[in-house]
RNA sequence: CGGGGAGUGGCGCAGCCUGGUAGCGCACCUGUUUUGGGUACAGGGGGUCGCAAGUUCGAAUCUUGUCUCCCCGACCA
């Protein structure tokens, strides 16, 4: 409907880059901090990520593994021990090189030319190594293994060209590293990971993910194996939500990770690492944002209900407010999907109208209106940020129900808006991946002529390495065009490969790509 | 890192070409008004124009450097 009046400048099919940074000032999720590509993530922000850092730590430790902390530094040497790790790493990497500050004499500070340190140290772009040195020590014989641990830290990247969440130069995220007596565990473990983010991702960031195994030449630096969760964004392009790695025995020799087996020979471990960041919150906008600001998804939401009191310095609204906390103590008392409902009565001075739009740009899911008349009647007005829009008449959909009603439907109106929310981003992905072509030119004039919102295709190919996959990615990028995985659950190939015309191997995901 | 664009009150922008030390909308504050829904009117507060140096009697405006952001490219577990 032309004549809603959304709360967004930007709509999404006019600017989807320009729309994706209004959303995150408009629901004061994050904002610049001055310096390059590093942000402030904000309590609205934060609030999200720590919903998904207990939801998927909780997940973490079910899965027997344990949490550590390890060291931001790493020496500089234990990055030299594995060749495609250095490659990989290396052109994107902080160095400490001094441990102290002079005045220049000129009312500044500089390095110590005095305080130069032995070796450079590195800030940590991955912990591979320095938990890898750890786990040699902690590793003697086959009683040791597996041995899981799983660390929540920041990391740093010196990106070229930086995005708030999607690409930053220093995220935050979780890094799980495994270590197992033989590959088949390693493996397991390996998929297991992979599961475990599907399942996060999907029931509680509300995200449809497609599980795969990366090309060869998407794997990470010094992986055997790569594994992928993928996501569609609202602009049909691909998200990388999750990385999960069989990293065989490379990183075990590297850092001397061995064990005495039962018959008392040494034995390389097997090891695993897989990880998410705070890139799913930028999945999450670019998932369930809408041209009104964010809808973030019940489970993750630092408040599921926000109550907004129309106070009108009148007498009255000392009443109102007694109503209002008579509500949201019988919310809080309720439960919905295993945990208890988190209600923020927000008494802040403003205007109800204010703080409602603020509400709606932030993507509280439900935003419940309390008004003197709501409380003589015994109602409250309830709007569902997920259907805000009465398309009838363009205002907002907003229902008044009995106060016992609402509490006692509050669980499930909040897992409806859970289910609603990830069947919409389902839906919205199945109608746009695209099947059934069998040329390369089919594929390349497919992207061609779809305009701004492509979606996905799925093909078929032989499966190149060498020269022939160079060329073959050679002629993706061309297009600007990436191969995301080959999907887990997908079906056997029965064709020929889309460029080379041998037979087919396996399918895979094409799409352009964050 | 290469090419292009941009940084002016919280947000969005005008002013810059043709130097004379800031203006608009929204937001905010005060008052009145209105009151089932992003009310209206009046008054008001807030910015040394990213930072630094230079030219000039005088710089938001011209020059240079630098930082940050955006777009394209290269690169990216």
């Amino acid at each position: 409907m032309s004549n809603i009046r959304h709360a967004l400048n930007v709509k999404r099919e006019d600017d989807f880059a320009k729309w994706y940074q209004e959303v995150i000032s408009a629901a004061d999720l994050a904002e610049e901090s001055g310096v390059r590509g590093c942000m402030v993530i904000k309590p609205w922000g934060y609030g999200i990520w720590e919903r998904y850092q207990r939801l998927m730590d909780d997940r973490i430790k079910a899965a027997g593994i344990q949490n550590a902390y390890f060291p931001l530094f790493i020496p500089l040497a234990n990055f030299e021990r594995e060749a495609d790790h250095v490659d990989g790493f290396a052109k994107e990497m902080a160095v400490v090189t001094h441990h102290r500050l002079i005045a220049d004499g000129k009312g500044g500070l500089v390095p110590d030319p005095d305080a130069k340190l032995e070796e450079p140290l590195v800030v940590r772009p991955t912990s591979e190594t320095i938990i890898g040195d750890a786990m040699a020590r902690w590793v003697q014989s086959w009683r040791d293994l597996p041995l899981m641990i799983n660390q929540w830290a920041n990391v740093v990247r010196w990106e070229m060209r930086t995005r708030m969440f999607l690409r930053t130069s220093e995220f935050l995220w979780q890094e799980g590293h495994t270590a197992h007596a033989t590959r088949e565990e390693a493996l397991e473990e390996t998929h297991r990971a992979l599961e475990m983010y599907r399942a996060c991702v999907e029931d509680d960031l509300a995200m449809p993910v497609i599980a795969g195994e990366k090309p060869e030449h998407e794997r990470f630096p010094g992986a055997d194996e790569t594994w992928s969760i993928e996501a569609m964004m609202q602009d049909g392009k691909a998200l990388q939500a999750g990385t999960s790695h069989y990293l065989g025995t490379s990183f075990a020799k590297a850092a001397g990770i061995q064990y005495q087996d039962s018959e008392g020979t040494q034995q390389l471990c097997h090891t695993t690492s897989w990880g998410t960041s705070t890139r799913l919150i930028g999945g999450v906008i670019m998932t369930h944002g809408d041209d009104d600001g964010l809808r973030v998804p019940p489970r993750i939401a630092p408040h599921q209900i926000v109550i907004l009191p129309m106070l009108r310095d009148k007498p009255e609204d000392a009443d109102v407010l007694a109503y209002c906390e008579q509500v949201r103590k019988a919310l809080t008392a309720e439960w919905s999907m295993g945990e208890p409902i988190r209600v923020l009565l927000d008494k802040s001075p403003g205007k109800a109208a204010a703080k409602r739009w603020e509400w709606v740009r932030k993507g509280a899911p439900v935003i419940v209106e309390v008004g003197p008349r709501d409380m003589s009647e015994g109602k409250v007005a309830v709007m569902r940020r997920d259907a805000l829009w009465n398309l009838e008449n363009g205002k907002t959909a907003m229902s008044f129900t009995p106060r016992d009603e609402f509490v006692s439907g509050a669980s499930k109106l909040l897992e409806d808006i859970q289910d609603s929310l990830y069947a919409e981003a389902r839906d919205r992905r199945d109608a746009n991946i695209t099947r059934g072509l069998t040329e390369w030119s089919e594929v390349a004039e497919f992207f061609r002529s779809n305009g701004k919102y492509p979606g996905w295709v799925e093909v078929q190919w032989a499966k190149p390495t060498g020269a022939a996959l160079e060329k073959v990615v050679e002629q993706l990028k061309a297009e600007k065009l990436t191969v995301r995985n080959v999907p887990r659950d997908s079906e056997a190939a029965d064709g020929t490969c889309i460029f080379t015309g041998e037979k087919a191997v396996e399918r895979i995901l094409v799409a352009r790509a964050y």
